[in-house]
RNA sequence: UCCCCGGUAGCUCAAUCGGUAGAGCAAGCGGCUGUUAACCGCUGGGUUGCAGGUUCGAGUCCUGCCCGGGGAGCCA
């Protein structure tokens, strides 16, 4: 009776003889000897085919396995050192399930456009396996947080009726003849939930039609907003922050390997730990504007200059010298490749500096943060920081005045480290009936469509919060992903719609 | 909606001033006893995004369009 394994609990069986089922990602040949590189979903697994020691009919399959052949191969567990997981599979037999010819995606480098177009495919590669490991273990993450806090997870409907915040960016579909629009946010029907219920969360996709092209926005991406009765700005904001240390340590507890595989240091990580810096909007105003950041930014121009300097010396030695001998002809390469990929990001960042280091000189209080700003402030500090409080005037309509003055909104966002922007927002919504119909007609919104909302406010209304959390911008910060698209398995954003 | 960059072999990219379209990888064949994006040799592989224009001659210059990438605005 032979064992079957998953390769994530290959360490349980050392010197017994199991059975994978898997593909072929990756295959190295010598004359007697194959080196197969086998997936399973839950890991890799290097398996060695040694002449010697199969027979024949072994030896001719795995002459003859492709990359991404499926297979079922038998053999002895073994520790081995040299291995990433420090374990291999000596091969006894070997079983093709399907033999593929031409598989697309090679070992080697491609374009993202290229990628994408194969998205059904790409997902089988190492790297977006790490990252959907990392996502599974946040949604896991978020939902034992709020369960051990006592909130009900209950979800909010996708097709509505009526808009959160203008028409501009929903998408438009036809409800029975009736116009319906994608949910922007669960947020409304997450308040009348909580009045329910006490405290719930919603966690779902939504939808936004900004034309937008960056490495931050998605057309389609999930959100978990959780809505609290009796909640003030202050309670969110604790929560908010235990939420996101707690999410990062359970990543840093489960996954990682994970971490390891997409070159992410853990060290950034191990420093997201409460208390969150917290500042006033005001605050962050007075920051954007002082001498520090411009001396900040000034010393990022320094630090980039040089690094553009040593690379370009690397780059021109590499071509040069060509050392021979121990140093590999495509290690070079691969090197070369890297550093001019570096190079041009550097490029673009110099070019950018000059530009931010105007935008925040200038910034005036009362304009709402940018990209650049965002990201500004984010680098003062060493771990997410927490900015509430911020003028009404650019808020929505259902946030909560400040009392001590009314030209503010009782609201927060957190923005995460490293120029990854925003990941929460939220802060405490208006109760007063009164006040949310002045408000509702200040920004001209139809009263009708919100009169189940006004119900709310009608009938037992109680101070109440919440805020929603991105969980594709928290993704790309976790693994440090330089964009969005690669977090969530088929990323929707305009012009891409399939696969 | 606006700004910047790009589109050349299956993939990643070269091609000087406008002058014979090329390399690496992949694929196929051969070699190599432990490889870590293995390595070495040989072979096949092209409507240079599309349409028009300038020119003796266009991958290269000009005009328009299409597609993609990055950014602004807006946002999580």
């Amino acid at each position: 009776m032979v064992l079957e394994a998953r390769i994530e609990e290959l360490w349980r069986f050392e010197g017994q003889e199991v059975t994978l089922k898997g593909w072929l990602a990756h295959k190295r040949s010598s004359k007697r000897i194959h080196f197969l590189i086998v997936r399973d979903g839950s890991g890799f697994c290097q398996c060695v085919v040694y002449q010697p020691e199969v027979p024949a009919e072994v030896w001719e399959r795995a002459e003859r396995i492709t990359q991404e052949s499926a297979l079922q191969i038998t053999g002895l567990v073994r520790r081995d050192e040299r291995q990433i997981g420090g374990y291999e599979l000596g091969v006894r037999d070997l079983e093709i399930v399907h033999l593929t010819q031409g598989y697309p995606i090679t070992p080697k480098p491609h374009g993202v456009d290229f990628l994408l177009d194969r998205r059904h495919l790409w997902l089988r590669s190492r790297r977006q396996w790490a990252i959907m490991r990392i996502r599974h273990q946040v949604v896991h993450a978020i939902h034992r947080f709020f369960d051990e806090r006592g909130f009900l997870k209950l979800d909010a409907p996708i097709f509505t009726g009526n808009a959160v915040e203008g028409t501009t960016t929903l998408f438009e579909t036809d409800f029975f003849g009736q116009p319906a629009y994608l949910s922007q946010s669960g947020q409304l029907y997450g308040e009348a939930m909580a009045m329910a219920f006490g405290r719930i969360y919603t966690f779902g996709p939504t939808f936004r039609a900004e034309k937008s092209k960056t490495r931050r926005h998605l057309a389609e991406f999930w959100m978990v907003e959780p809505e609290m009765a009796f909640f003030d700005l202050e309670m969110t904001m604790d929560l908010a922050e235990e939420l996101v240390e707690y999410i990062v340590q359970q990543v840093l507890a489960h996954r990682r390997f994970e971490l390891s595989l997409l070159g992410r240091d853990p060290e950034a990580l191990e420093r997201v730990r409460r208390p969150f810096p917290r500042i006033t909007y005001t605050e962050a105003v007075e920051i954007l504007r002082s001498p520090e950041t411009q001396r900040m930014l000034r010393a990022d121009e320094e630090r980039l200059q040089a690094e553009r300097a040593e690379l370009e010396a690397e780059a021109e030695a590499l071509r040069s010298e060509r050392p021979a001998g121990e140093v590999r002809k495509g290690e070079i390469e691969h090197r070369l490749a890297e550093i001019a990929h570096r190079l041009s990001e550097i490029e673009e960042e110099l070019k950018n500096i000059p530009l931010w280091m105007d935008s925040a000189r200038n910034f005036r209080w009362g304009e709402d943060f940018g990209g650049a700003d965002e990201t500004i402030l984010s680098r003062h500090f060493d771990r997410p920081v927490l900015v509430h409080r911020y003028p009404a005037a650019v808020k929505a309509f259902y946030m909560k005045r400040d009392p001590r003055d009314e030209r503010l909104a009782l609201g927060v966002d957190m923005l995460a480290p490293e120029g990854y922007g925003e990941i929460i927002g939220g802060g405490q919504r208006e109760d007063d009936l009164d006040t949310l119909i002045a408000r509702i007609r200040e920004h001209n919104l139809p009263l009708e469509v919100y009169e189940w909302y006004l119900d709310l406010r009608r009938y037992g209304s109680v101070p109440h919060a919440g805020f929603g959390l991105g969980l594709e911008r928290t993704l790309a910060w976790i693994c440090g992903l330089k964009h969005v698209r690669e977090t969530i398995p088929f990323p929707r954003m305009m012009g891409r719609l399939f696969p």
